[in-house]
DNA sequence: CTGAAAGCGCTTACAG
DNA sequence: CTGAAAGCGCTTACAG
């Protein structure tokens, strides 16, 4: 039953395939009366256009996709729903694809465009290794890629991006911190091969380095940008011997685990430990005690994101590709105090 | 650059478009040497062959789609790891579909199946409404449609769906407070319209009717499914002139929100109240305290829907549509404790 | 305003 | 094993 094809529906409607297919898409191009003929036979016929060859035949597909980390991850809520405010707007259809951290290159997101499946994507997951692939980028530039939250590679550093500061954001946090009287700062990252966590560790250092205070040995260390990874990372910091008094958390999942783990360990926070974390998921208001941590704004993120690559699908690469930065927020709630000592 | 088509690699093969076809889809149909031949053209020519062009012809993507509420909803990362896994195994990518909740109706669904866009579907989000469609619904029937984790809508019924029984679980979450001595036990529920939450509600209802409890007026109520609306929730809850020792909360989500909003009132839990999730999400250990909850093998759950739905694609309609109903189990932790009085 | 015709880039019987 | 040809279901100049 779902098999009509056009030309069913032509011969129901006595007219030519042509003119079905203008009653459907250029309505304003035939009569009343032959747009009545044509839309009684499809609703006799229950005729759908077949979208793989509309989509063939046109050479494109009026869907974007967007690449990132995991479902599951919070923090692209407020995002997604950006993207599909502005997708909405267009005319467009979003479709996710979920990449285990860190593994498309750059060549198997070219690829995804080269063949057609997709008119654009929005990357909100980094992309690697680079490195053999830097050639093959450099003839990506002109595909319609517009990247989002993430800190740039090299190599993908000529597409358009949409993000916050994120070494002047993990600078705001340190100093906060650091205005409260702490001294002995620790911080927790993400992996090495996060750019975005490795910026964020940027100005955990800058801070901590215009303060000139000492980051000791042990101080930094990865969270594998996991609760069980910053449950670990945490229960290390806390038997150091030269103990921090506060912890950096490079993103609210960690935190979450950090302040777990620095409970378990019998100490309390803020009174012995103070933590702050980055992103200001929803769960944040609600850890005990609530999380002080830098908010992005993530729907404003995604509908640029999203208004950027139409740009880029209809301009081409006439479009700039200046990096967009748009403004954080530090949000103090309750898990930052004086330290004790 | 990108757009070669195969007719220039088979000019520069000096081998009809039919061999260059054959060489990459059905190599073991053509002889090495030509293999070679067009192996190596297509390397020269930097030739991906048009997806659009081949879904088009194929009639099929290999594709499934998974609708799911929303991107960001802890609960699913493990689901769709289970999916993912299935899909590689299968050969299909899978793409994923997000829908504010309730959403979708049956005949949007349908579309996209009619329309060819993809080649099955699993629906881990509830549709609605329901009414009108049945009856399209029921031309549906054949489609290749697997409902995972909700509880299907009497018009979905036909389609098959693997899922734990959430009646039975509700009803151990519940019984486990009876069995800690509450006897004023409240519940949060999701929303009216997901039949999910309201099994859960019955298996609730129907475990203290079993021990013979009383539901006091205004001890069932509405949590959205978010944490806002739980916490709305538990503050009537907590200002309610018979107050509850316990609360059962229809997911984690709202669990999370539930706990905090009982602690900002100034009373400890379990000391206080004891409060029982359901899903088991990675939050669920570090709360605090740890929260006692219903976990579900979302990872399996992923892996037979997809399987199942494979199943339905190459099968068609010959394929049973029996529930398949997977285990539950309740994870003891530290949110539940013996009533005070 | 409408129709006949070309053609998008593939795949796949059908011959040879 | 390979090629010539048909055809998947649309859209869109081109005539009229």
């Amino acid at each position: 039953m779902p098999n009509v094809s056009i030309k069913e529906v032509a011969r129901l409607a006595d007219v030519s395939i042509a003119t079905v297919s203008r009653s459907i898409n250029n309505p304003e191009q035939v009569t009343e009366k032959t747009r009545l003929k044509v839309q009684d036979a499809i609703a006799k016929t229950g005729y759908s256009p077949n979208k793989l060859a509309q989509n063939f035949r046109r050479g494109r597909t009026n869907m974007v996709m967007v690449v990132l980390p995991s479902v599951g991850d919070p923090f692209f809520t407020a995002v997604m729903k950006g993207i599909r405010a502005a997708a909405r707007n267009k005319g467009y259809s979003v479709v996710i694809e979920e990449t285990q951290l860190n593994t498309l290159t750059a060549d198997e997101i070219g690829a995804m465009l080269v063949s057609n499946q997709t008119d654009g994507i929005i990357l909100l997951a980094s992309v690697s290794p680079f490195g053999t692939e830097i050639s093959s980028a450099k003839s990506h530039r002109q595909l319609p890629i517009v990247i989002g939250c993430e800190t740039i590679s090299p190599e993908l550093a000529d597409f358009p991006s949409v993000h916050i500061d994120n070494i002047a954001a993990a600078k705001e946090a340190t100093n906060y911190l650091i205005s409260q009287g702490h001294k002995r700062i620790a911080m927790i990252y993400g992996q090495e091969s996060s750019l975005l966590t490795k910026d964020r560790e940027l100005g955990y250092r800058a801070a901590m380095k215009q303060a000139k205070l000492p980051i000791a040995d042990g101080w930094v260390v990865e969270g594998e940008l996991t609760i069980a990874g910053a449950r670990k990372a945490t229960r290390n910091l806390m038997s150091h011997n030269d103990r921090p008094t506060a912890i950096f958390c490079a993103n609210d999942e960690m935190a979450i685990g950090c302040l777990h783990e620095v409970k378990s360990a019998g100490l309390s926070v803020p009174e012995d430990v103070s933590v702050i974390g980055f992103d200001d998921i929803r769960y944040a208001e609600v850890t005990d005690p609530p999380l002080t941590t830098i908010s992005q704004p993530a729907e404003e993120i995604g509908e640029r994101v999203m208004y950027r690559l139409c740009r880029r699908i209809d301009a081409g690469n006439g479009t700039s590709s200046a990096p967009e930065i748009v403004p954080h927020k530090l949000v103090i709630r309750q898990s930052v105090a004086k330290p004790a000592n």
